[in-house]
DNA sequence: CCATGTGAAGCCTTTCACAGCT
DNA sequence: AGCTGTGAAAGGCTTCACATGG
């Protein structure tokens, strides 16, 4: 993979939304299969086609960041793509840390879409004296007793939690004793508390099934409501 | 687990969005908690507080289901878990199907989040001869070939998506060559074209680390500038 | 003539603030 | 007095539409 260097984020307004940081990390990816393919310039309609958004927000999301494009021509793909990558990269690279070591952490460990030149997972951690010691995937398993100090040694800032919710919030204030811990993408399904100025990211998969499953139902519902099968009344 | 009814769902608003549907799960999971510890009341600000959301969110939340709160006092444990449990109870069970027995669809197969009265996986699929016709955690790999008629046969209408990126555009495809599928969870990291009708979620768990490391980038630039170590200037 | 970059409009979500009931 | 339920205000995000430049 090329060597892309980290900058300061030149930001035209104050603040960046995440909403927009998920739009331009799948603009990445998407040029780099495209420039794979030997492709030269892109529209900001073709991007959009490709990934399901309009046109006018690609070109909103990248204009936070700067004039990429040229005007009636389009962008040119490995320049866009050197500038995204550029953007997203980090300081240096974050070295994660996984607390949890059951069917889930073990997924993520070997998981391929935490290859990345930004960031890697370099220890795992769980309570299970049987795992402790071990290695998965690669990865060496190391005990919660401690954690805050092997945080430190190993230099990780960033942790994944795919505890059992019982366990999560023991086992944060536990690694977060040091204050080295900075962010912390959160796996579990309960609200985790912690110090000022530590970022949470949470992903609840039991929760994005079930809001599918409800715009199924509703779906559904309206179909047999407009099929004149089914009142909509309140019970 | 007690059982609850499904019912149709009497909504004052037009239309629920995603969001709230998010909150009222989680909502469930607290009031879950709670009913075992034994808790009768409970206020929109306790609610509140142990999610993280304003109690204005939460009331309103509910408000679009009905009014399930007494003024003065809050609202019942008991009541409203069951009101929130039949409000998200589906018509009849869910059947659902896993496309791609990698590590993370094994790890899914098997992870408690996916222990539920509204929903079951009820089958894996794969391309790998290795595992067709062995059992993963339980459940029996199909293989890919003829994969619509085994949807059919076993009444399955939800897929979760856990191929390799260059696969799943024609996992699905096939897939949905029935017309039985009306709803995909997709964990793949792409943009999946499906025909009208068909609702989609996405869930990329990459996207989620990045948008965590990039407000950390930002968190550390914006310490560097403030303390005067380093300029906020375009390169 | 084509596609970008961007104010302004439109839409959606959250928060406020208070009337209304216990 | 306390807490819900809810219009209205505020805030945030997306889309429009067009001036701008190639």
């Amino acid at each position: 993979m090329i060597e892309r260097t980290a900058r300061p984020i030149p930001l035209k307004k104050n603040e960046i939304t995440d909403r927009t940081v998920g739009r331009l990390v799948a603009y990445r990816r998407l040029l780099q299969g495209l420039e794979e393919a030997g492709a030269a310039l892109i529209s900001s309609k073709m991007i959009g086609d490709m990934l399901g958004i309009k046109s006018s927000q690609v070109r909103k999301d990248l204009s936070y960041l700067g004039e990429f494009g040229k005007r009636g021509v389009g962008y040119s793909v490995p320049r866009l793509l050197n500038d995204l990558s550029s953007i997203l990269a980090p300081f240096a690279r974050w070295r994660i840390g996984l607390v949890g070591l059951g069917r889930l952490g073990e997924a993520l460990l070997g998981h391929s879409a935490f290859r990345s030149d930004d960031y890697e997972i370099v220890a795992a951690f769980d309570v299970d004296g049987a795992k402790i010691g071990r290695s998965f995937a690669g990865w060496k398993c190391y005990s919660m007793t401690g954690i805050s100090e092997t945080i430190r040694e190993l230099g990780i800032s960033v942790l994944m939690i795919t505890t059992p919710a019982a366990a999560s919030q023991s086992a944060v204030d536990a690694a977060l004793a040091g204050g080295h811990i900075k962010g912390i993408l959160n796996f579990s399904p309960v609200s985790l508390t912690v110090p000022q100025g530590v970022e949470v990211n949470d992903v609840d998969i039991s929760v994005e099934l079930e809001k599918l499953l409800f715009r199924l139902k509703f779906n559904d519902q309206q179909r047999k409501v407009s099929a004149g099968l089914e009142t909509n009344m309140v019970q």
